[in-house]
DNA sequence: TCCAAGTGGTTCTAAATCAGAACCACTTGA
DNA sequence: TCAAGTGGTTCTGATTTAGAACCACTTGGA
């Protein structure tokens, strides 16, 4: 996986989402992220994975401009990896990760990390899709609009 | 990727999650299966992908209850794969990739594919979070609670 | 009824990626 | 000053992927 990849010819967001962030360690590096995390040994121990992997991932990621890299705030010479704004973004796909996971794979009383709001202790709600109108969106109830390509 | 896993130790959500899904040919199955799109050689045409790792993708999708296998409705001998329940649970899972996509991967002006109302041809509304008491919710509100790992 | 073309795979091989160990350069703090 | 720690890079063997070849079955037109 480089870094910086060529153009792509995706005219599908998905499909460009998944360029960069279609593998499962990244999506758990930016789980970790949301979570506060930052640095490389945090990221390393935390998830298991080998050092040149999380290398190469965190580096697609910085070249994607999902992290950038930070001066360690302790005043350390280690810096330090932080969500950008276009990082922050994927907050939606993780936590809908998050609630599918915890409404399919988890048994009723089986314990599990939840989120929820940090000033109350509360659960969250979940996910919600509507309409510019308000109206509750289902699969059902959408489609995707596709590029005529030429011929 | 073995179809049916042995039972994991993961109590995050996000991390079982990813065991299934996270990878992204899987992923852009799901878009094309929410696209409505059935056959093997419809997935295999669109995605361009070989045919083994596609057969295994697939496989994994069934085994853990994503998808199903069903007649195919002209009547023909080929099965189809169909979205069960628990993979339409998916849904906000690839909306939120797209709407990440759409947000930052594309040019003001550039051409890709929308999802749009299937009745009245208008977009759709973003992604939303929120607390039970509809207050809406950043990255920053919110806080994963973690299972207290025994010693 | 026959059969070429199509479908849905499986198997095999070469290429790519990953896991993990070893190594390196720099930083930290006693 | 130096042992331990951090953040990598490089290397090697293992695993996964891409794609070609092959197989069994289905389809539909001649």
């Amino acid at each position: 996986m480089k870094p910086q990849m060529k153009p792509t010819k995706e005219t599908c967001p998905v499909a460009r989402s998944l360029e960069i962030i279609g593998d499962r360690w990244s999506l758990l590096i930016l789980r970790n992220a949301f979570d506060g995390m930052r640095r490389f040994g945090e990221f390393q121990r935390d998830l298991g994975l080998s050092k040149s992997v999380l290398a190469g991932r965190l580096q697609v990621l910085v070249s994607n401009g999902v992290l950038h890299v930070v001066p360690g705030e302790d005043g350390s010479a280690y810096q330090q990896y932080e969500l950008t704004k276009k990082g922050r973004g994927l907050f939606h796909v993780i936590v809908g990760l998050r609630q599918w996971g915890e409404a399919f794979l988890f048994a009723p009383r089986e314990e599990r990390s939840a989120l929820v709001e940090r000033a109350s202790g509360k659960p969250i709600g979940p996910l919600a899709l509507r309409s510019r109108t308000g109206k509750s969106l289902t699969p059902d109830d959408v489609v995707v609009r596709k590029i005529q390509t030429s011929r």
